[in-house]
DNA sequence: TTTTAATATCGTCTTATCGCGATATGTTTA
DNA sequence: TAAACATATCGCGATAAGACGATATTAAAA
């Protein structure tokens, strides 16, 4: 077994998601699964570092990788991760509502974004 | 405003609970509001160390802290926050089971620890 | 008002993380 | 089989995180 518990598997998919650039990953691969080549030019960073932040979110078990030729496919292994990212943001929600009257403005900006609806296909 | 937006706030959440040790406060904290004094001896960390992941867990907006005498009182904020644990352990009994026959066992000793019902009162 | 108790904060050390360029690996195309 | 392509991995520097003991702060108790 590559986990010793659940516990550790908590912390470790906790920890992949902890980070902005692997959050846009994912929001990336909502649209479906993607090359590494198709990946990259959406984002500023340097090849090597994107291939990291993939692996890592692999290793945690958030995404499925398929070698096709050439290429390296990945893709969200399991929709819940946004249900868990928009739950995130419901918490998130509650306290920028709780300090401001801006919340509700907030609130209504986020659920047009992209991780406010379902994802399309994964 | 403290936060810039709910994007950084979410980070911020993420990363307040992506560390073992302030799941275990959360954990502890789920029986209800305890001052500092008696979480320490629960947990085989330093006074100051304990006292910075409370900290970090209040700063994420995740514990409430009030001060009574000489005392400070934390408490979750919002019982939310457990269903988000429960949902990265749902995400991660999902892999573990897909791996192993195990699966079923862990599911099992899940279904019994802290997390597993909802939190008593906060 | 000195002492004690409860917490927070500071300074420091060690280790992990993020980012990058360079290089290695494997695959297709020429 | 050589060149080009796609991706992973290595090595490194810079920064952040986690741990601790020591010190500061504040409140109650003596």
């Amino acid at each position: 077994m590559t986990q010793k518990s659940v516990s550790d598997l908590r912390v470790k998919i906790l920890d992949a998601l902890s980070d902005p650039t692997r959050l846009e990953l994912l929001e990336f691969l909502a649209q479906g699964e993607r090359c590494v080549c198709e990946i990259l030019p959406a984002f500023q960073r340097s090849q090597s570092t994107i291939s990291k932040h993939l692996n890592i979110l692999h290793e945690a078990g958030i995404l499925e990788r398929k070698i096709d030729g050439k290429r390296t496919l990945y893709r969200i292994k399991d929709p819940l991760v946004f249900d868990l990212i928009r739950m995130v943001d419901a918490l998130a929600l509650r306290q920028i509502s709780l300090l401001t009257d801006a919340g509700k403005i907030l609130q209504k900006s986020l659920h047009n974004s992209q991780f406010g609806a379902e994802a399309n296909r994964c």
